[in-house]
DNA sequence: ACTTACGACCGCCAAC
DNA sequence: GCGTTGGCGGTCGTAA
């Protein structure tokens, strides 16, 4: 791999509340952090540093059920590429306008922000997600609506990126949003391991909702058949005039459905497609680069390589080289165990001070 | 790096 | 009257 690409280096602030939960909490810490993977496999730095931050201590008779430590105040999360607000007991309580502020000058300075169940509300609080879309736990959606009525809640899904803004569903849908954060900065290869270690079927980084049954189905749009020719006239030039066609509406009436139905323009929809297309051809085939730039309509190597350094900030090269690198298997999790002689050691050096202890 | 031109998007409005 | 459609034109982003 290229020593000159390093994998971005991310700080993953965790804004811990009064009345956060636990379940939530820990997701997030699970995925991001603790550097138990990276230990596992012998590698030096791990690729996310977490860190928690708050106002004041978290009591033992809150949601938690127990204190937390040390939490950096909650302004430290100036620092960090990414903040997420786990899900909450209290969410429409006012939060703490320290809180709200470092939300809001984060969220201004461009770190992306994530919410997980009831957190939505307190970005929400935070004036972070007017024309946004986004979700929430699906026992608060006509509250939320009724708060935040500039936000676009989007219900039936796991989880909503909006580029800057992700926000999960109902509490364990947090583990799928947070491994589509892991694919999109490491690859998929990394977050299939992290989600094998879990044993989570993961559902990361597709277009569609979640076929969950827990989920309330989505509605079929009108859309669904212009979506699925799409999907199978990638390779091919599509600009809005030859999809109006095909589809047999104006063009504006079918960027307005487009709107309606995905949340995106069709140009908007059609390049996060050829860019799933292309990451998907980087990691599972040897195809070079102008190969897979001309197979998923890109056109052209110059052109993917903008969508690539736009949306991932790494060329398709080095996606490839980085993602490569990463990928690993539950075999790997095994090898990298300490091997046999030093659990051996360590038993016995464990026997050497219980019989110290006792004088033998 | 810079200019240029073209297409996409979307607010607006009239028509159905 | 209300919702939907689609044409127009201004602005913006992007490809060449």
């Amino acid at each position: 791999v290229n020593p000159n690409i390093a994998v971005r280096q991310h700080r993953v602030a965790l804004v811990v509340l009064e009345s956060t939960f636990a379940l939530d909490l820990a997701i997030p810490v699970q995925t991001f952090g603790r550097a138990v993977f990276t230990k596992l496999r012998g590698e030096a730095t791990p690729p996310y540093e977490v860190m928690l931050c708050g106002v004041g201590s978290i009591t033992p008779d809150g949601p938690l059920g127990f204190t937390v430590g040390e939490l950096a105040p909650v302004e430290a999360i100036a620092s960090a590429d990414t903040v997420v607000v786990p899900g909450l007991e209290d969410p429409l309580t006012a939060q703490h306008p320290r809180v709200l502020h470092a939300l809001a000058e984060a969220g201004n300075a461009g770190a992306r922000m994530i919410s997980l169940c009831a957190g939505a509300f307190v970005l929400g609080q935070a004036g972070l997600l007017a024309g946004r879309r986004v979700t929430t736990h699906w026992a608060l959606t006509d509250a939320f609506r009724a708060t935040f009525p500039e936000a676009e809640l989007e219900e039936h899904v796991a989880y909503v990126d909006d580029g800057q803004i992700l926000s999960s569903g109902g509490m364990l849908a947090a583990t799928d949003l947070c491994l589509h954060v892991l694919r999109d900065d490491l690859g998929s290869g990394y977050a299939e391991g992290v989600a094998r270690l879990l044993i989570h079927n993961p559902d990361y980084g597709s277009a569609r909702p979640r076929a969950d049954p827990l989920l309330a189905p989505r509605p079929e749009g009108s859309l669904t058949p212009v979506l699925a020719w799409l999907a199978e006239h990638l390779h091919e030039h599509l600009d809005l005039q030859r999809i109006a066609d095909h589809a047999h509406l104006s063009k504006r009436t079918l960027v307005r459905h487009f709107r309606a139905q995905t949340g995106l323009s069709p140009n908007e929809w059609v390049a996060r497609q050829r860019l799933e297309a292309a990451r998907s051809l980087l990691e599972n085939t040897d195809l070079t680069v102008l190969q897979v730039a001309h197979s998923t309509g890109f056109g052209s190597t110059e052109n993917m390589r903008r969508a690539f350094t736009y949306r991932l900030g790494v060329s398709p090269r080095d996606y490839r080289g980085v993602v490569q690198d990463r990928t690993w298997s539950a075999n790997d999790f095994y090898r990298t165990r300490p091997a046999s002689h030093d659990v051996d050691d360590g038993i016995r050096r464990g026997m050497d001070i219980c019989l110290d202890s006792r004088g033998v």
